[in-house]
Formats: structure tokens, sequence, C-alpha cells
DNA sequence: TGTGCCGGGAA
DNA sequence: TTCCCGGCACA
């Protein structure tokens, strides 16, 4: 009696702590609390517009998400929420497209949280701040200081014109080196116009600059005319698996299902600040054909290498699917415990071959109720 | 619910 | 070191 109960709490706390480590993988991807800046406040600047959104045009959905971000959207720029959006392919292939876009923005979050002082021996949140600083009609930085969302306002104001995503070139300027170092890998650049129904993808940003120039404002202007407005207008993409495969290398696009044990190795459940659980339910399955209930995230779940970025894009879908995050991650050992357990094998023990009442001529292991060793699987 | 066996205590 | 068992995961 009183021997027996400091075992079984023992026991009791042996579990506890595998428990503890479970909740914190799962709840690993879990955004800061909602202490912070409201939902969607810091991130309203990483919004991406999908110029090819067929029903784009209907004017807000009562009880949407885009509704809970406080209307700060417009409707026809706000990425959908699914539950009434019909899925067409194309919109589909363009949503992951959008999502690859977004990975050219992926030092955002990690630099905006990184002090100036890594790139810049003279730090100064004025400096660039400077450089966010467009012109009138591109994004604004009325919001907050530092804020990067756009003028959602003027958005609504013009609906013809596009949402113009942080521009690449700018991050570049910004925050320098981890994009440029990102821009070693062997992906290829593409640019996509983020005009209306157009979409279009082309190699180069001048011949993208000179499209939008054409076609959308319809300039014959010399591109040393240029204000600088397309930039604006389209979006660098990188495209190539190793960017989405990079830190990832398990989760390939070949990868038919979300269930990537092979995966976990190069999860380190040890780095809290990353949320790195994402890309396990991130695959890019998932993207192209999620799961009914993981409709309206894929695209944003879409993998790259770049946590820092989830942590930014993540949190807005996190805060409101949380559950089905928890449940699009079917690899993650129940216990941590449980995964160091040998498993079990199938052969026959001493036990079910004697059975309890020839115990005596069980192997030594199985009396004492340790690994069998006569029947070894 | 039965089985396999890990973890740990007692002798 | 040997013996034993509580308790857990799994089928």
């Amino acid at each position: 009696m009183a021997a027996s109960n400091p075992r079984s709490m023992k026991a009791e706390a042996r579990w506890p702590n595998a428990e503890g480590l479970c909740q914190r993988a799962v709840r690993a991807p879990v955004p800061a609390p909602p202490q912070g800046p409201p939902v969607g406040s810091g991130v309203a600047g990483l919004e991406f517009p999908l110029p090819q959104e067929p029903q784009a045009a209907n004017p807000g959905t009562p009880g949407t998400w885009a509704g809970a971000v406080a209307g700060r959207r417009t409707p026809s720029a706000q990425i959908p929420v699914p539950a009434q959006r019909a899925p067409p392919g194309k919109a589909r292939l363009d949503e992951v497209m959008a999502a690859a876009a977004l990975t050219s923005l992926s030092t955002s979050p990690l630099c905006l949280e990184a002090p100036a002082t890594a790139f810049s021996p003279e730090p100064s949140p004025d400096v660039w701040k400077e450089g966010l600083a467009r012109p009138p009609g591109s994004y604004s930085s009325s919001s907050n200081s530092g804020d990067w969302g756009w003028d959602l306002a003027s958005d609504q104001s013009s609906p013809s014109t596009p949402s113009p995503p942080l521009p690449p070139e700018t991050a570049h300027f910004l925050f320098g080196e981890p994009t440029l170092r990102k821009r070693k890998s062997s992906v290829q650049v593409m640019f996509q116009c983020l005009w209306k129904n157009c979409g279009k993808v082309l190699s180069t940003a001048s011949g993208m600059q000179r499209h939008i120039r054409l076609v959308h404002l319809g300039r014959q202007a010399e591109p040393e005319q240029s204000d600088g407005e397309e930039d604006f207008y389209y979006t660098e993409l990188d495209v190539g698996v190793d960017a989405l495969t990079n830190g990832l290398s398990s989760l390939t696009p070949m990868t038919p299902t979300a269930t990537v044990p092979p995966a976990f190795p190069h999860l380190e459940l040890q780095s809290c600040s990353s949320p790195q659980l994402y890309p396990v339910c991130c695959s890019p399955d998932l993207a192209l054909a999620p799961p009914p209930m993981l409709n309206s995230v894929a695209p944003q779940q879409v993998c790259h290498s770049d946590h820092a970025h989830q942590d930014l894009v993540a949190p807005i879908h996190l805060e409101l699917r949380a559950t089905e995050v928890r449940a699009c991650t079917p690899a993650l050992p129940s216990k941590l415990g449980a995964n160091l357990r040998k498993p079990r094998g199938d052969a026959k023990k001493c036990r079910k071959v004697y059975g309890m009442d020839h115990r005596d001529l069980w192997c030594t292991a199985c009396r004492w109720k340790k690994a069998c060793q006569r029947f070894l699987d």
C-alpha cells in the first residue's frame, strides 16, 4: 500500500512530461498569443491578392474570414474563404503560385524581427521605414509604423487595381541578405502579373514591367520614364522544388500524403520560436488538393523553406483553425515515450505459447515481464 | 481485455 | 544481480 503509492506517483509523473512534449509539439505552430497585434493586423501587409479569383468581384460576404479581419480588405483582394468558394483548378493553381509568391516575401518576418543592426551598421528604424515609403497609390504605411499593410481603403476605391504585395525588390533592398541567400538556391525566379484576370507570368522583371505598362497601364513609356509603379503590380515567384523542399527534403511535391514520418528528422521540436510543424501539415499536396477543412488555408500553407515567413503568415489561419492544424499532423507520435518503445512483435511469446498455467516454462524474461528472449521477433 | 514489456523497486 | 510487479501501449 504505502509502497505502491510512490511508484504510481512516479509512473504518473513520467507521462505528464511526455505529454508535455507532445503538447508542445502540437502547439508549436500555434502562434503567439492574441495579446499581440490583432489578428491580421500584423499580417495584413502580406495578404495576397489573387488576381484571377473568379468570384473575387463579389462584395463582401458576411461572416467570412475577411470579415473577421475587420473588413480591412476589399473583398476582391482578400484570400477567399473556401466554404463558399468553388475551387477551379486554375484558380487553385493561382493560389499555389500566390503562395509561392509569398515565399519571396519570406524574409520579412524574420527581418522585421531581426534588429536592423543585423544588416546595417547604423541601425535606424527610420531608415528602412523610408525605404518603405512608397509613392502614393501604392501601399501605405498609414496603418502603423512599420506595418506592412497597404492602404486597404485605396484598394477598395479602385477595384480594378491589383493589390500590390511587398515588392521583392524592396525586400532585397530592405532586408538584403536573407533574400539574397535564398536566391543562391537553384530556384527559377518568375514574375507574375498581379492585375486582376491577368496573372501573366514572365521570366524577366523588365518583361513584366513592359507587360504591365503596355497592357494594364496603357503606357508606351520608355522604361526610364517609369515611375516604378509597375513594380507594384507584379510579384516575384520562386519556381522550383528546392524552394519548397529546402529544409523539408522529405516533403517533396511527390509526397502523396501529409503523413510523412521521414520528415520528422528534419523537424526541430526544440525550436519553439519557429513553428516547425507547419510543414508537416502543409504538404504541397494539401495546397493542391486540400481536405475540406483546409481549403481556405491551403494556399498559404504551401510548404517552403522559410519558417520565419510561416511565423507571420500562418498565425492568422492557425488562430482560426488550430484544430485543423492539429488534425493534419497525423504522423506526430502521440507520446514521445511511445516512439521510443520497441514495436511489439508478431511472434507468440512464452505467455501465449505455454499459457499462464505453465509459467515455469516461460523464459526468464517473460517471467519477469521483460522482453521475451525465447521467441524473438 | 489480453498481451508485451518498460521502468523501477525490493531482496 | 536477480526477482518481481505496476502500469502503459497496443492489438
